[in-house]
DNA sequence: AGCACGCCGACT
DNA sequence: GTCGGCGTGCTC
C-alpha cells in the first residue's frame, strides 16, 4: 500500500501539494511536522504536513519527499485548523498564513547556503567524488548556494550528498533551523563561597592592596551585587568597573572569583514576581465580577473602561485565575502599546511566567518563544504580543485579552493574510473553548454593536482610577483666532498661554499633530507648481533634518530645491505643517525649553522609541510633539497639558471610519493629560468647533458618538450593518488597469447588483509606477458569506484565464479598515 | 512566489 | 550571428 502526504508550502498557491512517502515515513509522520520537499525543477521548500493518506493523485505522479525535519509536530492541529479558517475567511492561500504564522527561522528554502565548518577534518579518502567536488568548491569560496551546488554537480538531487556531508560534520546548511538557531552562552562570575564572610573578606582585601586593579574589580563586583541580586556577567563587570577582562580573569585564576558558563535562555527575566496579589478598587472589583458573570454565558466580553480607569489590573486578575487553573493566557496589543512599561508591570505580578512576542524580536528569540509555548512550559503561562502572536502554538489556551480593540492596526494590510487580529483572536479562543475579552476606552462601533445585540457581554468602567480627575477639554476656534490675528504660526494665543503656564509649573506638554495628509509640501508662489514623485501620484514632502524632498510611498528623494522646477522662480514656500514645522515654531517661541518629536522619523532606530520615552519620563523633555504614537505607552505623572493642533485634518479624511477614528484618537490623546490629582487640560484647535465629533470629544460622549455614527453607517450601508470586501487592482499599464477593473466590476455586478461600488481610483492612484483601482462589495447581513466568497473566487478564476489581463495583480481585502 | 522556456532588439 | 529583455505557464 502506498502512502501520501498533502503539504502546505510557504507560497501563495491556493492548493495543497501531494508527495509520496514510504511505509516507514508514513508511520513516523504526523500532521504539523515539517518536511523538505522538491518543488519544480530545482527548488526545495520546507512544507508542513497537513494530511497523511493513501489516495494516489489521479493526474500526476507524486514526487517523494527529501527529508523529514521534525521529530515532533511543530504545528499543532488547532493551528492547522486556525490556518484554514484564516485562509478561507480572508481569501488567501494557506501558504500565506504559514509564512505569517511561523518564525522565518523554521523555514528552509533552497536559497540556503552550504558552508564549510572551519574546524572540519577533511579526510579526502572518505569522500565520494561528488562530495569531494562540493568540498573543493567550498575551499575556494566560503559559502555556496544550493543552486550552485546543483550546477557544480550537474544534477538536481543534491540534498542527499549535502546531508552526507552534514553527517560527517564537514558542512552546515545555513538556513536550517538547527544550525541557524544558536543557544546563547554567557560567562558569569561569582564569588568563591570561601570568602563569603567578613573575616576572610577583609583579609582578602588586604592581600589585594598590591593589586589595585584587581581590588577595584572586586569592589565593583560587590557594588553590582548589592544593586541587583541576579548573576553577574564578566562583560558587565568589566564595563561597570572599567577594568579589563584580563584582570577579572586573573581573579578567577586566584580562585577568588569563579567563572561559570550558562546556556541562557534569551527569554529569561531575572527578577521575581515582586508584587504579590493585586488589590482592586471597589469599582475594578465590580467590573471583574461582571466580566466573569458575562463570560459564563457568552464567549466574548467587551470591557469599556475609560482611559486610566485601571483596566490592566482587571486583566491581570482575570489572567491570574486562568493560569492558576493551569491554562495559558494570551494578551494581544497593538505594536505601539507594547511598551517596556507594560511588560515590566506584568512581570512584577507574574515574574518569569510572561513571554513577549513582537516584531522587534530576533529570529532566535522568536524560535525560543515558539518552542516554549509549544511545550507548554512554565515560562509560557502568559504570552504578551502584537498582532502575529495569535499564530503561536498554544497548547491549552484559557483566555485571550485583546486590549485597545478599536485599533485599526490590528488589521494586517500587506502582505496576505490580511487578517484582523481581534476578530481572528475570537476564532482562536473558540478553538480552545476559551473566552475573549476585548478592552478599550473607545470601543469600535462593530464591537459595541455586538455588545448591544447581546453577542458580547458588556462591562463598563467609567471612573478614573484613584483620585484622578478627568481632564478639562477646551475647544479653540481657529477661524476667529485667525480673523482676530491671535495666531502665532499654528498656535493660538490660548494654546501658547496654556503651554507657558504649564511649563512654568515644571509640568510637561504633549502636542498632537496628525501626520496623514498634512506633511509639508513645497509650492511655488509664482506658478503654484509643487514637485511630484516620478513614480507615484503624490507631491514630495519636505524633510528639514536632511534637507530633502521625499516620497512617502516609494522612498524616492531629491535634494531640496532652491528654485521652482517648473518656472525657475526662487519664490517657493512650504505649505502644510507636520510635526517638524511645529517643533521649529515652538523652538523659536520657547527657546529655553527642551522640545522633542515623536514620529516615524525620530523613532526609526531600534531603541529610539524607548529612549525618547525614557527621556520624557525623566523630564529631560518639556514638550513632546508627535503623531498617533502619542496615544499609547505614555503613562507619565507630569503631563498636564495636551494640545491637539488641528482636529479638522482628522475629520476630513475621506473614509467612512474617519469620524469614529477621530473621536477615538482625540479622546485617547486627551486621556494622556492629568494623571495625578491635579486636573489636566486639553486644548483642541479646530476650524469647525461646532462639529458634532469635536463636541462629543469635549464631553467624552461615547454613547452620543456611537448613536450618530451608527445611523450614518446604516444609511450609507457600511459595517456593522454590511460587510465589506475590497478588490484592489494594480498594473503598470494604465488602460489595462481600467479595462481589467471594468471587466471585474461588470462580472460582479451581474451577481451582486447594486452592492458593487466602483471601480474607482484611490486618492493616490499611482504608487511605484503601478496604477491602482478599487472595487468595493457590500454584503448585507442576511447574505451568505461563504457563497459570496465562492462567487468572487469564481469570477477571479475566469479573470485570471484572460491572457490580456495577466499582468494585472488583484488584491482581495476582506473587512478592510 | 520563483523559475524555466520562449520569442524579439542592440551588441561582440 | 548571439546575449538577454521580460511575457506566460507550471510547480505535487
Amino acid at each position: 500500500m502506498s502512502h501520501f502526504i498533502d503539504v502546505i508550502l510557504p507560497l501563495p498557491l491556493q492548493k495543497r501539494f501531494t508527495y509520496a512517502i514510504d511505509e516507514g515515513e508514513a508511520s513516523f509522520l504526523q500532521p504539523g511536522m515539517r518536511v523538505a520537499v522538491p518543488f519544480g525543477k530545482s527548488k526545495v521548500y520546507t512544507a508542513i504536513v497537513a494530511k497523511i493518506h493513501q489516495t494516489p493523485p489521479q493526474v500526476y505522479e507524486a514526487k517523494p519527499i527529501n527529508q523529514i525535519l521534525d521529530k515532533q509536530p511543530l504545528v499543532t492541529t488547532q493551528q492547522l485548523a486556525f490556518w484554514s479558517w484564516i485562509a478561507s475567511y480572508y481569501m488567501c492561500a494557506e501558504g500565506d498564513v504559514l509564512k505569517a504564522a511561523l518564525p522565518g527561522a523554521f523555514l528552509l528554502e533552497s536559497e540556503s547556503v552550504v558552508q564549510l565548518i572551519k574546524s572540519a577534518n577533511i579526510e579526502e579518502a572518505d569522500l565520494k567524488d561528488e562530495e569531494y567536488l562540493v568540498i573543493e568548491a567550498l575551499q575556494r569560496q566560503s559559502s555556496i548556494k544550493i543552486q550552485e551546488v546543483m550546477k557544480i554537480l550537474d544534477k538536481k538531487s543534491v540534498l542527499p550528498i549535502l546531508n552526507a556531508l552534514v553527517e560527517k560534520d564537514l558542512v552546515v546548511l545555513n538556513q536550517e533551523i538547527y544550525e541557524q538557531y544558536k543557544p546563547k552562552k554567557v560567562a558569569f562570575i561569582k564569588l568563591n563561597p570561601d570568602f563569603d564572610n567578613e573575616a576572610t573578606m577583609h583579609q582578602l582585601l588586604d592581600e589585594l592592596e598590591k593589586a589595585p586593579k584587581q581590588k577595584e574589580a572586586l569592589l565593583s563586583y560587590f557594588t553590582l551585587k548589592a544593586k541587583q541580586p541576579k548573576p553577574i556577567k564578566i562583560k558587565d563587570l568589566s564595563e561597570k568597573s572599567g577594568v579589563a577582562t584580563a584582570i577579572i580573569k586573573s581573579l578567577v585564576k586566584k580562585e577568588i572569583l569563579i567563572e561559570y558558563q550558562e546556556k541562557t535562555d534569551r527569554l529569561s527575566y531575572g527578577g521575581e514576581a515582586s508584587e504579590k496579589g493585586i488589590k482592586l478598587s471597589e469599582l475594578q472589583q465590580q467590573a471583574f465580577s461582571e466580566i466573569k458573570e458575562g463570560l459564563k454565558e457568552l464567549e466574548v466580553c467587551l470591557f469599556h473602561g475609560i482611559t486610566s480607569s485601571g483596566k490592566t489590573e482587571v486583566y491581570i486578575k482575570l489572567i491570574e485565575e486562568v493560569i492558576n487553573s493551569g491554562k495559558q493566557a494570551l494578551y494581544v496589543l497593538p505594536e505601539i502599546a507594547l511598551t517596556t512599561q507594560l511588560i515590566q508591570r506584568l512581570r512584577n505580578y507574574f515574574g518569569d511566567k510572561v513571554l513577549v512576542y513582537h516584531s522587534k524580536y530576533s529570529i532566535n528569540e522568536r524560535v525560543e518563544v515558539y518552542r516554549h509555548i509549544l511545550e507548554d512550559s512554565e515560562k509560557a503561562r502568559i504570552i504578551v504580543g502584537a498582532r502575529s502572536s495569535i499564530f503561536l502554538p498554544f497548547a491549552n489556551l484559557g483566555l485571550v485579552v485583546v486590549d485597545e480593540e478599536h485599533e485599526t492596526s490590528f488589521k494586517q494590510f500587506d502582505p496576505a493574510p490580511r487578517y484582523h487580529a481581534r476578530d481572528a483572536a475570537i476564532v482562536l479562543a473558540n478553538l480552545f473553548k476559551a473566552k475573549t475579552i476585548l478592552g478599550s476606552a473607545t470601543p469600535s462601533l462593530e464591537s459595541y454593536f455586538n455588545a448591544e445585540h447581546h453577542k458580547y457581554a458588556l462591562v463598563n468602567l467609567n471612573r478614573r482610577y484613584g483620585d484622578v480627575l478627568e481632564p478639562e477639554i477646551e475647544i479653540v476656534d481657529l477661524k476667529t483666532k485667525y480673523k482676530k490675528k491671535e495666531m502665532k504660526g499654528h498656535f493660538s494665543d490660548r494654546m501658547l498661554q496654556e503651554i507657558k503656564e504649564t511649563l512654568k509649573l515644571g509640568e510637561q506638554v504633549i502636542l498632537f499633530q496628525n501626520r496623514r495628509g498634512f506633511s509639508p509640501v513645497l509650492e511655488c508662489n509664482t506658478c503654484g507648481h509643487s514637485p511630484q514623485c516620478p513614480n507615484c501620484d503624490v507631491s514630495l514632502t519636505y524633510h528639514s533634518h536632511n534637507n530633502q524632498l521625499r516620497c512617502h510611498y516609494c522612498g524616492y528623494h531629491i535634494a531640496m530645491q532652491r528654485k521652482c522646477m517648473a518656472c525657475d522662480s526662487p519664490e517657493i514656500t512650504t505649505k502644510g505643517f507636520g510635526t517638524e514645522q511645529i517643533e521649529t515654531e515652538l523652538k523659536s517661541i520657547f527657546p529655553e525649553y527642551k522640545t522633542a518629536r515623536m514620529d516615524q522619523d525620530t523613532t526609526r532606530g531600534k531603541y529610539a522609541y524607548e529612549k525618547l520615552i525614557t527621556a520624557f519620563e525623566q523630564q529631560e523633555i518639556d514638550i513632546l510633539i508627535g503623531t498617533q504614537m502619542l496615544t499609547k505607552g505614555l503613562d507619565f505623572r507630569k503631563i498636564n497639558l495636551v494640545g491637539i493642533m488641528n482636529a479638522d485634518n482628522l475629520l476630513n479624511f475621506p473614509d467612512f471610519r474617519a469620524h469614529e477614528r477621530s473621536f477615538q484618537l482625540m479622546l485617547q490623546v486627551a486621556g494622556r493629560a492629568g494623571r495625578t490629582k491635579k486636573r489636566g487640560k486639553v486644548l483642541i484647535q479646530s476650524y469647525n468647533p461646532h462639529h458634532q465629533i469635536v463636541q462629543q470629544v469635549s464631553i467624552g460622549d461615547y454613547a452620543g458618538m456611537y448613536k450618530d455614527q451608527l445611523e450614518e453607517r446604516y444609511n450609507y450601508k457600511y459595517p456593522p450593518f454590511y460587510r465589506l470586501i475590497r478588490l484592489t487592482l494594480k498594473c503598470r499599464d494604465y488602460s489595462k488597469t481600467n479595462d481589467a477593473a471594468d471587466w471585474i466590476a461588470i462580472a460582479m455586478k451581474n451577481v451582486f447588483k447594486e452592492y458593487v461600488l466602483g471601480p474607482e481610483f484611490p486618492p493616490v492612484a499611482r504608487i511605484r509606477n503601478e496604477y491602482y483601482k478599487n472595487i468595493l462589495l457590500k454584503i448585507p447581513q442576511q447574505q451568505s458569506l461563504g457563497k459570496t466568497k465562492l462567487a468572487i473566487s469564481r469570477i477571479m478564476e475566469s479573470f485570471r484565464a484572460i491572457s490580456a489581463f495577466r499582468s494585472v495583480k488583484v488584491v482581495i481585502n476582506v473587512d478592510p479598515v
